[in-house]
DNA sequence: TATATTTAAGATAAAACACTCTTAAATATT
DNA sequence: AATATTTAAGAGTGTTTTATCTTAAATATA
């Protein structure tokens, strides 16, 4: 495991964790599998989940709700795997969230109080819609084939 | 319950949580107390735990973590309670929070990748770093008493 | 057809999180 | 001193999240 798949690897705990495991693990295996191209479209499951350092069984119930959601297809026997059904350059990282985390995922208050948004605000909520906002933009306009090239991109901008 | 306190009731499902419970209810009873002064200076836990509907158990739990880390005083027996040992207005929202989720809240890579700063950064670092550090910035900059008046401020220039 | 491979699906288990309960200690009032 | 009130402390319970296990279905290969 080396290269892009270094980013990919697994902790043990974690603090302020605005995605969950679900979230994480999908978005990883998602981002493996745009960097990776793959000459049959499927990837491994298995393979995919011991580079990622991810439980297999785990990993393959996140990526079956994502084809049941129409992200990703599957082909079952020898040589078979999972693939994009809608090409990486066309996901966005907010629709994999929110295909895993729901759709009201980009919608909660801070401080977890009902109806953010609709009912009087929170004191933290017009920092927190701000920011909440940028979030959304960013996850809304980068797609997981941008992922590999932006780092990239931000890479040489840092060293430089 | 009214005004101020209005802000602080239940909800039962949430996505995306920045802040776990702990946080939500320690921040949720020391916004309370920062509002409404005290004649004695103490608080009673349970009339808290009714205003702001949550477990009183629980947050006697909670405050009683926030004086062991020397932020609360208690005092027992009848008329007793918890107030404030170092006053609202010098006590910021990131302390409340590292106090209640631990001191690594702020350093933790959006996709749970372990080492975030220290290692090679995850294809998101640098899009979330800096979220993080306005997130973290507007936390150690914003006082328990701020709170208020930032938000009548806030609400005033919104309905402008 | 028989066998191996691979994902699908559902049941089960473990761990983390969110409370809840009980008893103890401190304080005030009588 | 006795009693009521209030927080402290720790054990216990329930729920959600995370992970595992088992069996089934699909596909390829021999
Ligand atoms: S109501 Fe709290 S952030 Fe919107
Ligand atoms: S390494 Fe992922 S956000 Fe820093």
């Amino acid at each position: 495991m080396g290269g892009f798949a270094m980013y990919l690897c697994r902790q043990k705990t974690l603090k302020m964790r605005v995605i969950s495991r679900l979230g994480e693990y999908g978005l990883r295996a998602l981002m493996y599998m745009a960097a990776h191209k793959s000459d049959t479209g499927y990837f491994n499951i298995r393979v995919m989940s011991q580079e990622l350092d991810i439980s297999f069984h785990f990993l393959t119930k996140i990526l079956q709700g994502l084809t049941q959601r129409g992200l990703l297809q599957s082909y079952r026997g020898p040589n078979g795997g999972i693939g994009f059904l809608v090409p990486p350059d066309q996901i966005t990282l907010a629709t994999v969230v929110k295909a895993l985390e729901g759709d009201d995922f980009f919608q909660n208050c801070l401080l977890g109080l009902p109806g953010c948004g609709e009912r009087q605000p929170c004191p933290m909520h017009v920092f927190w819609t701000a920011l909440r906002e940028s979030l959304q933009t960013e996850f809304e306009t980068t797609t997981l084939d941008d992922l590999g090239t932006q780092t990239l991109e931000r890479h040489l901008r840092l060293k430089a």
